[in-house]
DNA sequence: GGCATTGCCTGACTAGAGTCAGAGAATGGA
DNA sequence: TCCATTCTCTGACTCTAGTCAGGCAATGCC
């Protein structure tokens, strides 16, 4: 890797723990310990399940547990089994939790506002610009891929949200059972692959691919979650897909897309599909593709 | 402030917060507290005050202190009195505190890295790219400007600085005795501003203003630092300048420059002077210009 | 029903980070 | 010379943050 980068990135690491990593504590640590700000946030306005908390800030089990009791001595939060499984217990924001929360948000601004404010106009536009670009890109270097079966429930989350979205997009709405491979199932082994990405746990995206005795293998089901997109995900994905393609000796790989998936078509173009005359008579699609593959 | 700036700020804040503060600490403090890990770094190749290291770092004296004999306990660091001031303590590394320093680099290094490793190329190009940018606003944002005797050491460091860069780029060297305003204590009050910037608390830029009835404010000695150059500086301290000639009721400003100084002559064009006939006989000057006061 | 597993909790710790009040030496100025 | 000030250090604390080992209840599987 060279040197440059590397300096530069350093750079970025003390200038930007120096002015945002300190304030930030001290900004949330006023009233409340940070560990107990940082759950409280994490909590979140719907609630949310012990053990996910734990995952979510990486933290003992044990100390997750105090943390919440301290929260629940002030009356911020509550603690309860939930309903199926009575040894998963949810935490939920009080009244009074909520209020904190607002106050935690309220900080958040002013911390915000004090980095925009030393600065003009046209740095400040500069400066958020540059900041979504590394967001974005720190982002995308934390989301992982890896092959699933398409059954698991975070690839049927994937798949339902998928669906859903088609729903919304299509004027005709959407129904899997007319698509075709309306069982996702079949998209996993043994003739299949299907890979789920994710980010800090949770599915933000999928995709699958089916081989065919004597044809070229068909890419299925790509969706990314709104929340991720941006990352190259998309992308990614794809050459995941293709990847598994080329290391099954095909030399070429074929999908179709509705009209209405504009960002779609032009990431497959992008990536060197070309149109191809109808394969298939998929119900949804206006257009195929095919990609010459050279592995 | 508009909204959607201090949102991005704001995720920008938890992505890198969660993504580089967090491994940040995680690497630096493996084998040693960050505390006694930053306070290491901060002494430096070359050694620091006591006091310097307490200002930079924002800890309370006692807390040093302890840090230091820990050090010392170590065998990383010697701790003496100052040679003219026996009351102020320079805190030095020893061979085994520079070993330990070069570790911690070596740590800051991978953890870059490691960043650096989860993307591709061309995404690697735009985050440190965008980093940078964000590097150099943050760091703008830091800097402070304040009226200050020109006389001050500070001064007089900006001052000595600014001499020995003109002895270096002009080809017949540079003595300010052969320049207008040799003695820069006319620069200060009653006749005239000085204003120096720093950053961090050192001085990294200087400019000033002197006041002659009957003509226009002449700005002289405008002077910004290397290592903060490209952080529009130079644009800000001539802005305060211009504002104090605004305040006495002055129309223009004037100023000249050297044909050498490429950089003071394209930000003075840009900041709306326009070149005019001479109107003095400064030795080192080549380009005489002037700006209309509009406040 | 028996038994391993899962999920959460408590008790008992440790170490780090930081604060506060003074003590004591060196310095500068009247 | 005396006195206020500056600078650092020590002792005595507090509070967070986090770990580890077990314990108890609910659940799932045979």
């Amino acid at each position: 890797m060279d040197a440059d980068s590397i300096a530069q990135v350093r750079r970025f690491n003390r200038t930007v723990g120096e002015r945002i990593g300190v304030l930030h504590d001290h900004f949330l640590g006023t009233d409340r310990p940070v560990g107990e700000a940082r759950l409280l946030w994490e909590v979140g306005e719907e609630g949310r399940d012990v053990r996910r908390l734990r995952d979510r800030l990486g933290l003992d089990s044990g100390y997750v547990s105090r943390l919440l009791r301290s929260l629940e001595r002030d009356g911020l939060v509550t603690v309860e089994p939930q309903r199926h499984d009575r040894r998963v217990r949810t935490v939920r924001l009080t009244a009074a939790g909520r209020k904190e929360r607002a106050l935690l948000d309220e900080r958040s601004d002013e911390l915000a506002e004090l980095i925009l404010t030393s600065l003009n106009e046209k740095q400040r536009a500069r400066l958020t610009a540059a900041m979504s670009e590394v967001d974005r890109l720190l982002t995308a270097g934390t989301v992982s891929v890896e092959e699933l079966d398409p059954r698991h429930p975070d690839s049927a989350a994937c798949l339902q949200a998928y669906f859903d979205e088609l729903g919304d997009r299509f004027e005709e709405g959407f129904d899997a059972s007319l698509s075709l491979v309306p069982d996702a199932g079949e998209l996993g082994p043994p003739h299949g692959v299907f890979v789920v990405a994710r980010l800090h746990g949770e599915p933000v995206g999928c995709g699958g691919i089916q081989f065919h005795e004597g044809e070229p293998p068909y890419i299925k089901r790509m969706w990314v979650a709104k929340s991720a997109r941006g990352l190259g995900l998309g992308r990614r994905l794809l050459a995941e897909l293709e990847d598994h393609a080329v290391r099954s000796g095909a030399r070429s790989v074929r999908l179709e897309t509705n009209r209405e998936l504009t960002e779609a078509i032009t990431l497959y173009r992008s990536a060197g599909y070309e149109e191809v005359p109808a394969f298939n008579d998929e119900h949804y699609a206006h257009h195929w593709f095919e990609k010459r593959l050279h592995g």
